[in-house]
DNA sequence: CTTTCATATTCTTGTATGGCAATATAGCTA
DNA sequence: TAGCTATATTGCCATACAAGAATATGAAAG
């Protein structure tokens, strides 16, 4: 029940709703997520974490940078069902769509450096 | 993606979830369930209204009663994907087992008429 | 070892949510 | 009509959560 519960409300929120079709594109990192999505770069790593915490998400740290990627739902049948249905799922949605069309033109070595 | 995340926010819920896997097992009336689920009744109308603008259940009344049962998806296809997982989902959760099992031993006509 | 940079954590604030008591509503019955 | 009964709604409280600013961490480079 605290996994199932876990998973829904990690995908009750838009912007983590958002990251995950983000990476279903490409492995990401922080600063790119933050990037894209418009938000600051605290409130994408503790969508990150809450994704993680659910199964939903990977990462594997390179250095200064922490790449971020879906998971394969080893751990949750929960996660594993939900993140098959969101290869479908919202892929019409016009704000998705949107997202993932800037997608490209976005690369963490023209983001960071600042 | 609004209906997406009100499916997902409807099944976030503890309380919510029990409703579900109860409903699972026969139509039921307010009074049946707060008596299950050991809370006001108030609050289980709250669930069930929620759960019902997500499209996860639906009502007829009949009388003074009310009776609830699961929806049938029509109207989502979120819910209705979910409603078929949740018809393995959380079998086997000891929580969801004992509310089961008390099922048969509570009806409508002995809860209220207090 | 100091600096720099990407990310994580902490702190605070505003808003959303679950819970119940009290009240309102709607349908039956006398 | 009035009164009763099942459910819905309202109001309030405590907690949870999303957001960003400020700060901490930790890894590379000089």
């Amino acid at each position: 029940m605290k996994d199932f519960v876990k998973v829904m409300k990690a995908l009750s929120d838009p912007n983590r709703i958002r990251i995950v079709k983000l990476l279903q594109h490409k492995v990401m990192c922080v600063c790119e997520l933050q990037a894209v999505l418009g938000i600051a770069q605290p409130t994408v790593s503790k969508h990150l974490k809450v994704l993680e915490e659910a199964g939903l998400v990977y990462f594997k740290k390179d250095g200064l940078w922490v790449n971020y990627y879906l998971g394969d739902g080893k751990n949750s049948p929960y996660a594993a069902t939900l993140l098959g249905n969101l290869r479908h799922w919202l892929e019409d949605d016009p704000e998705i769509s949107e997202l993932v069309k800037k997608l490209p033109f976005y690369n963490r070595e023209d983001i960071c450096k600042k």
